[in-house]
DNA sequence: CTAACTGTACTACTACACATAGTACACCTA
DNA sequence: TAGGTGTACTATGTGTAGTAGTACAGTTAG
């Protein structure tokens, strides 16, 4: 299996899995800037979709500014990382109020909260 | 404005954030156990959208065990708020490790976290 | 120059979920 | 009996996702 995939079955559409999966791999280094991606032809052959589909994410991710296209070389990284661990430091901040607002209307308190917090962190383990 | 409401633009679909919006409802007191909904005709003329759209958050609700419906009768509150209040906050934890999944990724420190999550359970005014 | 690779831009088509509209039926209650 | 309830259909429109195929412009290695 290579480092990106993907699940049809999943309710998230291919492409934003796509972003989701690049971004993940920018901030965590294993891409560096201005580091090649997979062609949209040879992506899409290994992930056994279409090429159009790994266009669209592609193209989304160039609207973004986290990656930038040259036809007939191919798609590179950004050299923003910054930026983008910013804008995505933000989302999971948002996430995250989401999710608590949730658990307070499901009687969870603040103490238990903390903790529950304590011990998600301790086992990121996958 | 009523105590339900429904956002046409939002992502979600309107059968959705019905189900969210009664679960809440619910989990505040505010619809006790077998209390009477209103009727999938009446709420859906309230809301300026489809009976068939109240139908299916209702029959989902249903299939849930959150409420029971009788024919000729109407759709009552199930007397299982702990059940619910405890598949909500299992849902909550699960989104809570989504968002901190991301937050960790995004560089986001431990000792953030914790501030983070206090700073947000206090302004949870909204 | 040529061949083979890149991104990009179309059109056409299928599939599916969502939502609306209308109708009909069975059931309950005042 | 009349009017309320849930339920179950069919039909239609819409938007998004994804596939399929083709074509074109630019780059690169030979």
């Amino acid at each position: 299996m290579g480092i990106i995939t993907v699940d049809t079955r999943d309710r998230k559409p291919i492409w934003e899995q796509l972003t989701d999966n690049i971004k993940l791999l920018i901030l965590r280094g294993i891409l560096g800037p201005d580091e090649q991606l997979p062609g949209v032809r040879t992506l899409a052959g290994e992930l056994a979709i279409n090429p159009n589909t790994i266009a669209k994410a592609y193209a989304e991710l160039e609207r973004q500014g986290i990656i930038y296209s040259i036809q007939g070389r191919g798609s590179f990284v950004c050299d923003n990382v910054e930026g983008l661990r910013g804008t995505q430091r933000n989302e999971a901040a948002e996430e995250l109020r989401e999710a608590l607002k949730k658990a307070f209307d499901a009687g969870v308190s603040r103490e238990d909260i903390i903790k529950m917090t304590e011990e998600i962190w301790r086992d990121k383990n996958d």
